[in-house]
DNA sequence: GTAACTTATTAAATATATTATAAAGATGGT
DNA sequence: ACCATCTTTATAATATATTTAATAAGTTAC
């Protein structure tokens, strides 16, 4: 690809991301002059690939003359997975729904069809949907283990023999394919349309099952030598005897995650606690801590006082964070956002407690805006984030011809 | 500056830590065409900057012409400073020492003079060196502390009201001057000169009264939001009581430093353990330590077992750091080097215990190489990573006209 | 001796920035 | 309402920066 298209390319990702900018706003971010970036601009006006905008409020001269993408030209396939569940959405330029994403049940562990399934699914999910499939430009896969993403490699799950999940999955779905860890995309959510947006040194905490972590550094995703960075959840942190999910003993998720709220508000319930959390009879995990978070919401003090626990049992660990990485600012999210701002308090208290106060005191920390669909939005930046090469003009070039 | 003295510049710090370099290195390096290079290194030449340093083995093809810096063109002054003592060296563009570094005692705690001390003393040592000041391209500082590198502040020492360690040296020595911590000093000089040389991402362990570490991430020093990163000393990892020099409990410097060292020896002695260790009365905890490192090179059983304790507890901190950052490499120096291998089989059993194989597996450990001038180096390395402008050619521009 | 390869040089073409100027609007005064 | 002044934005002409392509030259390995 020429340099000017790589340009071009630059230009539509900031416009995805940021939906409307003037000449002057994209010159500065893709660091190119004024004058030359007009001559890009124009030349994707030429393309029909973005529109003129209207002009923007002034702010103290000429009103600028702003630009954004024709959301209908293209789409992205977001997948966001977990370990029981899957699901797939698709969106447009401007990060818009174009409709109702689908849930599929689809274990990982142990499953070797489960690549299979989920190609399957994408398929028929495009084929319902409506779009051409030479409209969509890619897809962005979230998922939890050990993933290697250039290699397309996922160590954890969806093991495929001599291959790997990015090609098998290019040559069932016919799409660009990308993956990554689900704290990954999280954090990816994050610093692209977050609360992480233009922040340059951020740790975005995944609170769920586990504890997952995405780093942010230098205003770019960390990802470590072989994209396993991140492993918070198995940082050994504790003393305690408890077998983790991963073998070893003593990790922070022994101590400190929703299965430990739920362990604890059964044994709570069981030792006579008195308290508005009701589970029923073999009452899965997820509705078992849904239903902690929301007797905390309404100030049970059984439920609050488990959740200050686990709270601080993460805040101990986001000590050891902030000693070693010394960000601005600390999100949270996941599952566990239902029990909102009651984490702030137990956190912050660790940290108040762990720090020395001089790191600790420029660590803002703040609840995640972006909701319970950051998975596939994650998913969908993950696409626009790494898409080298497409076709942007094709559609429009053939109506035109 | 112009682009092209800043290609210029590129060129001369490539020279600096590489020493010799080709055209089609050098281009490859500063990301320039050959031609262009070539043109730049014309220039360069014609400056009597650098000079033609004869034709290299060939591998496969025409030899290459290679180029070097002209090393008593410019010089360098660094400074090592710790707690107590303060080292200040004169280095030429090879990397050489001029004259023998000086040894200055230099309390940094509560001492407002400490500044005054350190210019006078730096001062002297130039025009006891005989080199005029106008070939010194600046001074690198390394000191301990929680240091704010571009503000020039040093939360810990070196307070100066109303005014920066910088600005205040600047003045005082007329040098421009750059400042860092001890620990990423030293990392420093693992990066460009020593066992981190080329790799991207590498935690450097500096073993002393605490342990220090700097953070290489995707090929370049990670400081933080503001540069306080890498206080890996302060995580609390110990659920003890002991007091550490922080104020707060349970850090790992309170298990795993030089002191804990020197302590469990004193202890150990007191009870009566059979060992070749021999304290005098009074005897400083620096040749305490050295004695400790000494018999257990010499297979001191007892010696050997406090280094695999302390050595297992710095593991445990190493753990997390893999789970956190998934670094290809771990290198460690500083004082604690004296005792050599005897540090990596603790910390490797420490690592395996409380690692996911699959992170650790791909992490490997080294031992320093660069030796006790690691600081005085990465100084030197950390004015040349720094500057921005600098008269290169004055002197032979004058002897020429 | 020759194929394959690395390195060096030159001319030509392209990429990109700077400057000057114009246009459009904001602000504050009368 | 009208004007003077300061900003921001847009565009055209010009100058500079940088790469590409073609070619030549020097080496190695077979």
């Amino acid at each position: 690809m020429s340099k000017e298209e790589l340009y071009k390319q630059n230009i539509i990702k900031q416009l995805y991301f940021e939906r409307v900018l003037s000449a002057t706003d994209l010159s500065s971010l893709i660091k190119k002059s004024i004058p030359y970036t007009t001559r890009l601009i124009n030349a994707l006006l030429d393309e029909d690939v973005i529109t003129d905008n209207g002009l923007a409020d002034s702010s103290g001269g000429r009103k600028p003359q702003t630009y954004s993408l024709i959301p209908g030209l293209k789409y992205i396939i977001a997948v966001a997975m977990d370990q029981f569940n899957t699901q797939v959405g698709l969106y447009d330029l401007h990060q818009q729904e174009v409709c109702p994403p689908k849930n599929i049940e689809l274990p990982l562990a142990n499953n070797t069809d489960a690549l299979i399934t989920l190609s399957n699914a994408v398929n028929d999910f495009i084929s319902n949907s409506g779009i051409n499939k030479s409209q969509i430009i890619g897809m962005g896969i979230g998922m939890p283990g050990f993933i290697n993403t250039k290699k397309g490699i996922n160590y954890s799950f969806l093991h495929i023999p001599k291959s790997n999940i990015i090609s098998y999955l290019k040559k069932s779905t016919q799409l660009p394919t990308f993956i990554a860890n689900d704290s990954s995309v999280f954090a990816l959510a994050e610093l692209r349309l977050g609360a992480a947006k233009n922040k340059k040194n951020v740790m975005v905490v995944n609170i769920g099952w586990g504890i997952g972590l995405g780093l942010i550094l230098k205003g770019q995703l960390y990802n470590g030598e072989n994209g396993f960075a991140g492993e918070f959840s198995h940082i050994p942190l504790f003393d305690n005897r408890r077998i983790c999910s991963c073998g070893k003993m003593g990790c922070l998720e022994t101590e400190g995650s929703l299965n430990v709220m739920v362990t604890k508000a059964r044994q709570g319930i069981q030792e006579g606690q008195s308290t508005i959390i009701k589970f029923n009879e073999g009452e899965d995990n997820l509705s078992a801590a849904s239903a902690v978070m929301h007797a905390a919401s309404k100030g049970d003090r059984f439920a609050i006082s488990i959740i200050y626990e686990i709270g601080y049992n993460i805040g101990r660990g986001l000590s050891i964070l902030i000693h070693l990485m010394n960000p601005q600012l600390i999100v949270l999210g996941g599952l566990g956002i239902k029990a909102g701002h009651l984490w702030l308090a137990p956190i912050q208290q660790a940290i108040n407690e762990h720090c020395i106060p001089i790191l600790s005191e420029d660590t803002s920390m703040k609840l995640t805006t972006i909701g319970e669909q950051a998975g596939l939005i994650g998913a969908a930046a993950l696409v626009m984030d790494n898409i080298e090469s497409t076709n942007w003009s094709s559609i429009h070039t053939l109506s035109n011809s």
